[in-house]
DNA sequence: TTGAAAGCGCTACCAC
DNA sequence: GTGGTAGCGCTTTCAA
């Protein structure tokens, strides 16, 4: 059964023809005469003849197949930058593999290391929050791997990004907070190692000190490990003296369980405590309060990567590392409209 | 720099040995020399050598990729079910390659072409709404191309199947909305075309007719594409003479429109009309009121399906196709939570 | 224990 | 226009 994969050679066994001249006409190079063509691609048809792209593959040393490394498939922001990486990937003829990193490091090594042994063309890589040590990956930029970082990605390695103005972002989320009267403005944070916690906290940062508000350690608190310590950090920020009026969350995994920490321990969104976090999750709108929160382009981050991917083996010579920063939206949502201390309506 | 790539020739150039001695030794066969196996390995290292699985999959005609074809990765019970598929493949060394069919069928049909002319070892698949030609399908299996069949799946095909029991997970639902006073539910069914819709439909219907429930085709309403018709379906439901005062959608996304249309409407969910939907789809859970579902074991699926398919390429002598049929579990929220019109407390 | 050589399916070079 | 042949990187006889 599954030895009968047809081959080239079966169909020029039948036609009595060399395999080079059934190669051509399948490949369709123009010398070739039109009736040898023909019936070369009728017999393919008969005998349900596909190419075999891995003796392609170890011909030409290249797979047309694109490995991608995310942390985990099952999150909605990866499942759709995934989604975005897949369109654009068939639309050019490639295949994408994926792996999920469970946010490990050695996970992630793994990976890439299976990815490059099955000489993917390309690499798309969203790196895990553990990941500190770039050793592997500049070296399989050194070998020539075309790589394209997004989302959690890395200054240090000399290789394209696709991010989104997370600082930008951040600040927006803030500003809207102020305008809705908040003046105690809190922050659960990500990891510090990653980049994207690090430009929300410094767009955090930075509105506060735009607006001239109250900034103070106790007012951010780490979540290392995300949503997994973000209820202890939402108990320690509300169990504060002088506790915040809002809580700007790194995103909104963290945001929902500080929300349902604020709904075990009555606390009203967004009368007593406005909430915004981010990313869009779709599980934000269909809360009640609905979540305020500051949209990525994710399927787009997958469509920009991919061809970031393409600019560089599609034209190597003028080929230098891009960084793509895609703008974020702020969506306000129930969650953060309220009416303020001073009875101003937001 | 790409072209460095090093291969097993480098390293028999460097040590002054054949081929064959490289390729036993990285093996680790046992009739070797342990010296020439730890200078091989050492020089190995040193270069930085990586196996070519091309090649590999070339001689061996296995390629250790497995091929997955899902009507839309951004769904969370794909994407779930992918991150079971994957935990499991790279536990016994497969690599899988994703494909998504957007629901056509033409989609569906090319992305079968593609991963079989990648060589994948096998096909994972969940069909689209649309599939009702299973020709090629028939004609892969033909071949010899071990396939495993799942969520979606079609009985004509002697293939093994991963399905969750639809019927009973139906009639679960509609038992516990007759339990809470229910006693007019409607049913937002799929297309029928596929197993999953007809299955859920069923257990409705023989829910109905067990506890003695009204049976009648208006409160059956359709929703051919989903939740893209959901929306008109519900207002159906909604402007009979005599409305429902309970709802069994065929799936979360169905419910959740559901739900949105009745807000729109004023209508109370559970009190004036009780909610269930299926899959289990995490905003059910951070919805108000939170949507009672039946919930699929979606990760587990997706580790069952590649179980199936390693036993039937590790033990092809005794392969059968299997129907593997998983169990649903009723998860009660709010939404079907109410005091019927008699009074009695659910 | 090791080496030489053939071949997996395909493409590309060089003849004719 | 077409055929012969070499070779991509690897494994696997068969000999030595």
């Amino acid at each position: 059964m599954k030895n009968s994969q047809v081959t080239i050679r079966d169909i020029a066994l039948k036609l009595n023809i060399s395999t080079s001249t059934v190669s051509r006409a399948l490949r369709g190079v123009p010398e070739i005469n039109p009736k040898t063509k023909q019936a070369v691609l009728d017999m393919a048809k008969a005998l349900h003849y596909e190419p075999n792209l891995i003796a392609q593959s170890l011909r030409s040393n290249k797979t047309h197949i694109i490995g991608v490394v995310v942390p985990e498939i099952a999150i909605h922001f990866f499942s759709t930058v995934i989604s975005g990486i897949q369109d654009k990937a068939v639309e050019y003829g490639y295949n994408i593999m994926i792996c999920q990193s469970n946010e490990s490091f050695s996970t992630e090594q793994a990976n890439l290391k299976a990815l490059v042994s099955s000489r993917v063309d390309g690499l798309l890589v969203c790196l895990t929050r553990e990941t500190t040590d770039y050793s592997f990956l500049h070296q399989l930029h050194e070998q020539g791997i075309p790589m394209v970082l997004f989302d959690r990605v890395c200054d240090e390695l000399p290789v394209s990004q696709v991010i989104v103005d997370d600082h930008d972002g951040a600040f927006q989320a803030v500003a809207h907070l102020f305008a809705n009267g908040c003046r105690r403005i809190a922050h659960l944070a990500g990891p510090s190692n990653l980049n994207i916690s690090r430009e929300r906290l410094q767009g955090y940062l930075d509105a506060l000190s735009v607006f001239n508000l109250e900034q103070s350690d106790e007012l951010i608190v780490s979540c290392p490990t995300m949503k997994e310590s973000a209820k202890a950090a939402t108990h320690q920020l509300l169990e504060l003296t002088n506790p915040p009026d809002a809580i700007f969350a790194v995103n909104d995994p963290v945001a929902i369980v500080a929300a349902e920490v604020m709904e075990e321990r009555n606390i009203k969104i967004p009368d007593d405590i406005a909430l915004v976090g981010f990313t869009n999750e779709p599980v934000g709108q269909h809360m009640k309060p609905a979540l305020t929160t500051v949209a990525q382009p994710s399927y787009e981050i997958g469509q920009v990567a991919m061809e970031l991917f393409l600019e560089q083996v599609n034209f190597p010579d003028k080929f230098k590392p891009k960084k793509r920063i895609l703008k974020t939206k702020l969506l306000v949502r129930d969650s953060s409209k309220h009416l303020n201390s001073k009875g101003v309506i937001s």
